[in-house]
DNA sequence: TACTATACTTCGCCTGTCAAGGTATATTAT
DNA sequence: ATAATATACCTTGACAGGCGAAGTATAGTA
């Protein structure tokens, strides 16, 4: 069983940064730590990836470099800005308030 | 400071549904008890309200009459259905889910 | 008479997701 | 040799939900 997508929706930029916050990394090896650390249980779809990394990039959240492998197909590495460091924050922020915002709607009071 | 839309994204159909276990009730009054829950934190828009009630009675979730009312402005009452309860119950166990998973990736390991 | 609150509706834009397709290299199986 | 698989990246076009904006109608208040 998989999981909406637009109950991740909104966090994919969450997701990336977090894992970049851990050293600079590319985009096959993030969605593969995502799959082990979800035990399979999610991962992002190719395109919806690398839509992030343009997205991120462009808002100054990470920037990249080529690796210099001398085999195997080539590796874009992501690397996470200061300002990239702080919208983590940010954004981690505004998830343990959406979080407690969402609990308080949708799930039924016992009292009242 | 309001909450990003994409965070809220789809919670919209739970928040209503969650609404109407409570009882029938109309779209304004919806709205009315949401901002109150939030205290006034989150609201929503009005067209997401009701496109959102358009999606949800489409799909079976819920159904709509309207009310007798002898003044002031005419008032669609919706009524969750035996099916709106049951994707309410599913919707709130795959955001337990979702939470869970959501935790595991964005916040950083202490130890590994 | 104007404004505000109540209450519902529709149109069109924006944004993030993703299916589908493509490129290229290296290893393993047939 | 050749086919298949894994690694690794990229792009296009469609789709769906959220929402700004505008509109309709009623009732109470300044």
């Amino acid at each position: 069983m998989s999981i909406a997508s637009d109950l991740i929706r909104g966090h994919t930029d969450t997701i990336i940064l977090a894992c970049l916050m851990g050293g600079d990394n590319y985009g096959y090896e993030i969605n593969k730590s995502i799959q082990q650390k979800t035990g399979g249980r999610y991962e992002l779809k190719e395109a919806t990836l690398y839509t992030a990394f343009r997205r991120l990039e462009q808002a100054g959240y990470i920037s990249s470099y080529w690796g210099d492998e001398q085999t195997g197909a080539r590796r874009r590495y992501y690397s996470i800005t200061d300002s990239g460091q702080g919208a983590y924050r940010t954004l981690i922020a505004e998830w343990q308030n959406a979080k407690n915002m969402i609990e308080q709607l949708i799930q039924l009071e016992e009292n009242e």
